[in-house]
DNA sequence: GTGACAGGATACCAAGCGGTATCATAATTA
DNA sequence: TAATTATGATACCGCTTGGTATCCTGTCAC
């Protein structure tokens, strides 16, 4: 299905990780711009960005002997499909709890 | 903002974990029967319960000696407003696709 | 009560991860 | 050419984490 769902979850369980996308949302940034924002070595800031280029978060442009690191909208679409598979169960247990009120019995709807 | 993102999102970066959660999804579970789903021991199990729980994705309910562990759709929420975030710049980004395919130039727009 | 059963808690181990230091490479500039 | 700049790559360190083994507590059935 989504190959990339685990590179991609992993990606996000990392609050600089997170920071970084936030910081590439407002528009490209080599290592060093980046590193500027972050209170570790520009070392630290590249591997960050390997393990966000690895679940397929952002991209790369080569300019030169520089390196614009991107946001890429799409790598985020595992995820939120992953979710999204959720969102359909809070709507159930919204629907059974409306259900419970309105006919005011509560079945349980233990399965398996 | 939402306090548990972090916890959330680190829940979520394991694929047992993630397993565990669609299982939930068709019913409580107790450990030994989610156990036998997996090639671990119970210890280990719980150990990932005990995540999920610190990321809000489940519930608890005491019975006898038994425990049944249900998932809880409202914990998705958090992570699932995070990645939101980023659908605004799809659209963004398609937009100045469009743009640049009618206006036939593509101008750059680095900021920062 | 006595076993058997479900779960909690802890110590321990190997592997992974976040981070630094260091060296190497390519591109700009004097 | 030589020095500087931007980045890549690797070895290493400490902490975290996924997993097991083990022991303990509470509950159900005789």
């Amino acid at each position: 299905m989504h190959p990339d769902t685990q590179n991609g979850f992993r990606a996000l369980a990392d609050p600089t990780r997170r920071d970084i996308l936030k910081r590439l949302a407002k528009g490209e940034h080599t290592i060093a711009q980046l590193t500027q924002h972050f209170d570790m070595t520009r070392a630290a800031v590249k591997k960050h960005l390997t393990v966000l280029s690895d679940g397929g978060l952002i991209t790369t442009r080569a300019a030169g002997r520089e390196r614009f690191n991107a946001l890429n909208p799409d790598g985020f679409a595992p995820m939120r499909d992953w979710i999204g598979f959720f969102d359909h169960f809070w709507d159930a247990q919204l629907s059974n709890l409306k259900d419970a009120i309105e006919n005011n019995n509560q079945k349980d709807q233990h399965n398996d």
